[in-house]
DNA sequence: TGATTATGTCACTTGACAGTGACTATTGCT
DNA sequence: AGCAATAGTCACTGTCAAGTGACATAATCA
């Protein structure tokens, strides 16, 4: 048995990912985390302080927002942000880890300090794909860039973390790529039809 | 002090829903409610079988999926489903517990059984808004109700059940009803821009 | 080699928790 | 009044939880 500092809290992390994964981070107890990684439970609080230490490292490490780039240029405005959005919902639909920590963010009973990699992320990359949005694109008058981003990505993040969830949505079940590729259809069409000129 | 057991299910039922609007359904436990409720955890086993169905009488009777009617008729297909949604999704942001529900069904860590009156009223309610809708209106080729509904649904009951949440999403506190109310117009402009002939 | 520090183990306290059995008091009926 | 069913109280068990102090073992460096 080899004696790391950096493999045991390697050891934790994973523990917690796959607690918060299997039960949510709501199970994610000192007990529990120490019994899971194989580890004693004192070294929880010798490394990080404490469970909350620990999640909040698990978090901003490993299930912050996506920070998928920036806009793809050349396009409309419309498709620009479509895919902008698409690509934050696929990355989260794609990592079950994130998936329960924005669903988690999204109960608001969470520790605000701890899911702070998420909810600042979100704001941060939103804001940003706003500015440079209204950067490269003249938006059509009384376009509410703001409620409209807001409406989709929240339909969008929802359906994402709803992976795995094994109840249906409006008939759809996101666990199938199959449905996914619709969600995403009508996230980029919705964006397309209002943002980009019709009568181009 | 009066001795009646519907008073003490209600006594208990109020203190579910104060916990629940409180600290979460997460945060429900025997003691918890029976200490809230100001009476014994015994009664909770007698009258409700336990926790697990004390909490299912709670989320059933108080915390179910909006019934908001059906179709506004008249209107075109696009304004009439916006208000129809737009009506379930202001109904959950009215009711603290309703927000609440909707969220712990979304976490997926809720007893299926127990959310179930979520779940399952969300879908009775939108198959009999879409059969509504295909029996009074001819939509457009190529426009795929369950996808585009699946996701202005899902983003309208998320920032529906943010409210008294404390972080904003992409900059709208959706406590604020001016903040609100241009989601719901989003969601509207949306719904009428894809579903409503634009050449009329 | 010996001393120091870092790493990991163990045992324990304290409290919260779910659940149950035996009891008392009240109500309602005859 | 007397009896049975109902409503409510109390005390208790065993389990799991968080957190801490004392100890043992390995690594590091003088």
């Amino acid at each position: 048995m080899e004696r790391d500092r950096k493999t045991t809290r390697t050891k934790l992390m994973d523990a917690v990912e796959r607690i918060a994964i299997r039960d949510g981070f709501e199970a994610c107890g000192v007990n529990a985390i120490a019994q899971e990684a194989g580890v004693d439970k004192v070294l929880i609080y010798r490394y990080f302080g404490g469970v909350d230490g620990l999640v909040s490292s698990v978090i901003a490490e490993r299930a912050a927002w996506p920070n998928t780039a920036a806009l793809g240029d050349g396009a409309s405005a419309g498709s620009a942000l479509a895919s902008a959005l698409i690509d934050q919902a696929r990355d989260i639909r794609a990592r079950p880890l994130a998936q329960h920590a924005v669903a988690w963010e999204a109960t608001g009973h969470a520790d605000r300090e701890i899911t702070r990699p998420i909810s600042q992320g979100r704001e941060a990359q939103l804001t940003a794909l706003a500015t440079a949005l209204r950067a490269r694109h003249l938006l059509p008058a009384r376009f509410d860039l703001e409620a409209m981003g807001a409406l989709v990505t929240a339909g969008l993040t929802m359906l994402a973390s709803r992976t795995d969830h094994g109840v249906p949505f409006f008939g759809l079940d996101v666990e199938h790529d199959a449905d996914w590729r619709r969600i995403e259809k009508a996230a980029g069409t919705i964006l397309r039809a209002l943002l980009d000129p019709s009568d181009a």
